[in-house]
DNA sequence: CGATTTGTCAATAGATATCTTGAATAATCG
DNA sequence: CGATTATTCAAGATATCTATTGACAAATCG
């Protein structure tokens, strides 16, 4: 039957691309490119794999084309796709959220305690932005904030984190936010400032959160 | 490092999930229930495989809770856990559309030919209900029509679609949706149709992605 | 050009995944 | 209660996936 062969050939595709993001490792280097373009030294350096591995894994994500390539120099850079592929590693994020009750377990195991209504949604920050009333930090690596980030915000990457803190004028409200749902950087940051008597609040989401939103960004010329 | 742990434990969790997607078999028996609530001997049957590899397959899903299953006396439903699962699964099949080319050419192989223009979309059709001008056709096997349906559609089982056709008023256009977009029941109507001159559309999509995009439906009353 | 940096490739061992087979269980029915 | 139906479980052969290692290739730089 006609009909058999049709779908078999079909779902053996969609098959290949789930295949791709079935992989604890995949998945951690798809999560650091939806933050921004990177090496393969970096991806590397920043997961604690070998230079090798991580470029296997990189080729079973380009065969599926959920990344692309580029060389400069002696330098390969890997992006994602395109933004269907971030949707859906964010859909595949919610769905793992909702039916596995281990990560629930997880982050409150990791959480940064003592935070609990210092959110603000991306609506209300949007609005907020409007009216400049807010100071608004962006707490991932400067890498990553070079490559795009959120209209107006600054950059405190982690590492620098208490020095810039300090810099920041205090008169007003200020916004961190970073990585995204599961990031503990801004956090931190709005911990540590209200530590300090300071009205912080986190973003509820990230950049790649933002960014599938369709919403207004800074961002570095991409190539392609 | 802590935070390697942490996010090691979350990539691991989501990993899971996807690696529940990551096999032909398993996107078939998700592509089923995405249709309706099925037994296990039922999917064996449709998909061709041994009950026992169902079976295992299912116990898969259901291990990264994407399914549910209930007991009735000797037989046992498996359904979708909710809407976010199926989401998933047309963002997974949406960017393996656009990613991989060689599923665009699997569609033109089997596709029927000489319906270019023939597709109606669904806020269209959503109009067109309204003003109760259309005919509309369900063209799924009954046990899906029955578990769930667009408002107002007409039952139109594939295996008796040259009767029921013909029992069709044919003094307004007639529209037919069937499983999706990679289904050919509505296109193998609506060319039956053409060929007698009757007006009539696939609808855009079919009742998985309808219902993903909350519209109004007529379903059976679900267990849970 | 030879040395260096960066990334890919190839081979391998170990771990997982898949499908088949046949047995085991759970609920029903006569 | 024994027989039947529907499903799950367990074992095993085969195939696939993963990480490591060391070799190779491509571009740059002195």
């Amino acid at each position: 039957m006609s009909h058999r062969i049709y779908k078999q050939r079909l779902y053996g595709q969609f098959a290949r691309v789930a295949q791709a993001l079935a992989s604890e490792r995949r998945l951690e280097l798809i999560d650091l490119l939806a933050q921004a373009p990177r090496h393969v030294d970096a991806l590397a350096a920043e997961t604690e794999m070998s230079v090798a591995n991580v470029s296997q894994h990189l080729q079973v994500l380009r065969a599926a084309n959920l990344v692309e390539t580029e060389r400069e120099g002696t330098k390969v850079t890997y992006r994602l796709a395109g933004d269907d592929v971030l949707k859906l590693w964010l859909t595949l994020r919610l769905v793992g959220t909702k039916r596995l009750p281990d990560i629930e377990r997880i982050v409150q195991q990791f959480a940064v305690s003592g935070l609990e209504g210092a959110t603000i949604s991306p609506e209300e920050l949007a609005t907020q932005l409007a009216g400049g009333a807010v100071t608004l930090i962006d707490v991932r690596p400067s890498l990553e904030y070079h490559s795009g980030h959120l209209p107006g915000a600054l950059s405190v990457p982690p590492d620098e984190m208490l020095q810039r803190l300090k810099a920041l004028r205090r008169d007003r409200p200020i916004v961190a936010y970073c990585r995204g749902d599961f990031c503990l950087f801004a956090d931190e940051a709005v911990a540590l400032l209200r530590g300090e008597g300071v009205e912080a609040y986190r973003l509820d989401g990230g950049w790649p959160e933002w960014l599938a939103a369709g919403r207004a960004v800074e961002q570095a010329a991409a190539a392609r």
